[in-house]
DNA sequence: AAGGCTGTTCTTGTATACAAGAAAATCGAT
DNA sequence: ATCGATTTTCTTGTATACAAGAACAGCCTT
């Protein structure tokens, strides 16, 4: 555990799977002591998570685990929901036809899928094969490129969904919803797939829920004198 | 010149109106001296360089300005493309109704686009408001958010861009369709537009008129032995 | 002349000492 | 006890010395 590389996959994932909670602080010394390495290189991390929203760096104060921002999960849900409308299109429509290879892909995926939903404390590996189906998609439409891109602005979206899961255990309609998209494609019917699409990606954001249950996980927009720097502190602005 | 932030923004401007070519070598020591800075902070400045793809790491070698993607701009014609149909077409077919405070907006932006075409060495000045324009119809629809996501990745196709207004002075063209991408969603005829996008953000990538010209400032995939890092090298994986 | 070894000199990567700002704790006066 | 100024102690930001890898030049060998 002494790369850069696996520090900061290390991190990454305890923030996603929130053991380490919105609001908790990374201080550089206290992480330079844990992974036995310098301020230098590991500043460097820090400031990779906080490119991709995982941190906000409040300057010369302390680097904080960022509050789920349901603005970004609402935006991130619109973009993914209008691409894959449209690659699910293209891709039923026929223009370009599904190869054979790319279907048993897909077909072993959603297995592995239905296998997860029997293991108890599935979820993480339930989610795993979910994002690889939808992964799958994009790359067959050729467009593999923007899921990269999505996946380095999703931390947001990503812990919504684990928080919306916790709580449904709607892991069988999901993967019903995805057999249906499946069907569609091989079928050829591009007619149903957008508003399937919709329904899929919109899992009802019901922030009146959220607000109830996890108010400590989230970004209540409160003045700005409490948010993260963005200006001309002694930050790089983006 | 001495902050962070004024740095940053100096190089990416270089960059991207291409004074500093691809291929040119950002040594951390040479910049340093140039902005009497320390090379700590000026590696935080390069660092987000790269993960905005403005640069190139070879680890342990030097960090070369990145040579024009064609890929990334095909991947990003293809998401604005598919987002901006989305979002011109709500406009639109009016669920929410154009306020009038944007138009008087828009209008001004195209106003604006006139006059710079005017002007000798108007190329960046063009530019300029074309962006705006553009970014203001997405942010009439609610999704400011997204336009700045995108601008984070968007140094391919902006290179891209300027290379092809080199040859073609098509300025008034762009300005004909951006008039008449307004003129569709004020008469709320949302039936023309998806042609429309199309046709103004695919500007014929014309792969073979750039190799011709510019074979020196393009990425062509060239062995891995020359691609840069990616990998388990020192460099952090993202 | 060609090939390979070796040392020099580039580059970036790391560690660490110090500077500077912000918040908290302390101590004092009222 | 309460309020306020000062000091102390956190935090991150910066500078710099050193480590280590990569490329290059030169030389020697063949």
């Amino acid at each position: 555990m002494t790369s850069k590389a696996a520090i900061l996959g290390q991190l990454r994932s305890e923030i996603l799977n929130l053991e380490l909670k919105p609001g908790s602080i990374l201080s550089e010394t206290a992480l330079s002591e844990r992974f036995r390495i310098s301020r230098t290189p590991l500043r460097d991390v820090l400031k990779q998570l906080a490119h991709e929203g995982y941190i906000d760096v409040y300057p010369k104060r302390g680097n904080l685990v960022s509050y789920i921002d349901l603005e970004s999960v609402e935006q991130m849900i619109y973009l993914r929901s209008t691409l894959e409308k449209d690659i699910l299109g293209n891709l039923a429509s026929g223009s370009a036809a599904l190869p054979l290879r790319g279907t048993l892909e897909l077909k072993e995926i959603l297995e592995k899928q239905e296998e997860a939903i029997r293991e108890e404390q599935a979820h993480e590996t339930f989610l795993h094969w979910d994002d690889a189906f939808h992964k799958k998609l994009f790359a067959l439409a050729g467009r593999g490129y923007l899921w990269d891109l999505i996946q380095q602005s999703n931390v947001h979206y990503a812990r919504y969904r684990r928080l919306h899961m916790l709580k449904k255990e709607k892991l069988e309609a999901i993967l019903a919803e995805h057999r249906l998209l499946l069907d569609c494609v091989l079928r050829r019917d591009a007619s149903r797939i957008a508003e399937l699409v919709e329904h899929h990606l919109h899992e009802d954001i019901n922030a009146a829920y959220l607000q109830e249950n996890f108010a400590d996980y989230l970004n209540m927009s409160k003045p700005d004198s409490l948010k993260p720097a963005s200006g001309a502190e002694e930050n790089i602005e983006s």
